[in-house]
RNA sequence: GGUGGGGUGGCCGAGUGGCUAAUGGCAGCAGACUGUAAAUCUGCCGAGCUUCGCUCUACGUAGGUUCGAAUCCUACCCCCACCA
């Protein structure tokens, strides 16, 4: 039921097909978050025909509101929120590093301060795998503890080998938990290690230890530290990493770090950006970012992005989108973030393509080239 | 006709002798955003320029007082309220 199959490699790209209960995600792949049991602002099924194979929910987010009780009682996140497909939930390991201004950490756990009524919430390894057996996605994340990109290297080391411990500590909870339903949940660790190459080898080796897993994520990337460090880590990690096991590059990203990833032999990525810019009125295009409320476009008949098969590019002038933004219609915000999510996803989809045709490289090559070339589209 | 109040940058609205090209807010423009405390945040926003600065033009209009005026004085124009 946890089943990963490699179909193709051009390079160090990988080209794959990851079988999951709730149906088939083939790779490299794009997930869109949905924070809070909805992609922001947008319908399921808009979701889904923008090509969406999997998407996310977080376990800190979902144990505030409705809570975890709720979801369960209401048939699980699946039925809860009518996606059909595979979903995966974080673990509330990147809220100990977005809200570390109200939380405290110690070597059991996390107390965090709910930014919603103030109520003082606890995390702990075994909490998060015991709120996310209940919110019921396909995969499920171990609870870490990412340092920011620009940490020294003490610090560095004490989140990676903290996250060791609770990485056994998750396992065992969610061994417990899936006994008698070995077919619901897989639990994938995360390596950490920040920029520091041996750091990094050091906690994948403990993962590889702790247990066969059926996917292994990379995390505390892009979190302040700079593009090419974070490239470096992927191709210092990349031969290191189980080949017939899926690698997911946690909170990544955008257009070109896609690309990268993908070139480094990711095979899933999730990242904000698509929505959060969206909503912000940022498009991507293939030839860079366009600002879609931008004075200049006020009388512009085409597309968003020319030839894109979007719900928004497929209907809608720039003209049309401009003013939905500019008159505050949050119509406008969802077109752009439809947009936003389309355009990762066929990123990954064409590049899956060129993958299995061994043509990835110069592929990426031209990409790179027409993306950069303009920088912003005017 | 009389009395009182008021006319400030695209709009609203502070400011009552120098620290004022003029507080705020809105509108406008640009940028940022990477496992979502974000429909948020930052910057610009009289004109022009070689834009960490310089030069013009500005607070109804025209004069005046003063070293110096959006701020004081005079006249005029306009708006509002009340009384005729």
């Amino acid at each position: 039921m946890f089943d990963f199959v490699l179909d193709g490699s051009s390079g160090t790209a990988r080209a794959g097909t990851l079988t999951l209960p709730h149906g088939v995600v083939e790779t490299p792949c794009f997930m869109p978050v949905g924070t809070r049991g909805a992609v922001r602002g947008l319908h399921p099924a808009e979701v889904e025909r923008a090509g969406a194979q999997i998407i996310l929910g977080n376990t800190y987010h979902l144990h505030l509101r409705p809570g975890e009780a709720t979801v369960a009682a209401m048939g699980g996140l699946h039925r809860f929120s009518t996606w059909p497909r595979p979903m995966l939930t974080d673990s509330g390991g990147f809220q100990v590093f977005s809200l570390s201004a109200m939380r405290k950490l110690d070597e059991d756990g996390v107390d965090f301060v709910s930014h919603i009524d103030g109520s003082r919430r606890r995390l702990t390894a075994e909490r998060a795998i015991e709120i996310q057996w209940q919110l019921g996605a396909d995969i499920a994340m171990a609870f870490d503890h990412l340092a920011p990109g620009q940490s020294p290297r003490d610090q560095t080391t004490d989140a990676m080998q903290r996250t060791l411990r609770w990485l056994a500590r998750s396992r065992r909870r969610h061994d417990e938990l899936s006994a008698g339903h070995p077919e619901r949940q897989t639990l994938w660790p995360i390596v950490q290690g920040g920029v520091y190459h041996d750091l990094r080898r050091a906690s994948l080796d403990g993962i590889l230890s702790e247990a066969d897993w059926t996917g292994i994520a990379i995390g505390g990337l892009s979190v302040g530290e700079s593009k090419p460090a974070m490239y470096a880590v992927l191709d210092e990690l990349g031969p290191a990493l189980p080949a017939d096991r899926p690698r997911y590059l946690m909170g990544v990203g955008f257009p070109e770090d896609l690309v990268e990833g993908i070139a480094r032999g990711v095979d899933l990525f999730d990242c904000v950006a698509a929505t959060r810019n969206g909503r912000h009125a940022s498009a991507w295009t293939a030839d860079g970012k366009l600002n879609a409320r931008g004075a200049g476009r006020q009388l512009e008949e085409g597309p968003v992005e020319d030839g894109c098969d979007c719900e928004c590019c497929t209907r809608f002038s720039r003209a049309y989108v401009r003013h939905l933004f500019v008159a505050e219609e949050q119509l406008g915000q969802r077109l752009v973030s439809i947009h936003n999510i389309r355009f990762l996803i066929r990123l990954a989809e064409t590049a899956r393509a060129r993958i299995l045709d061994h043509n990835f490289t110069a592929w990426a090559a031209e990409w790179r080239a027409r993306y950069f070339a303009k920088g912003l589209v005017r």
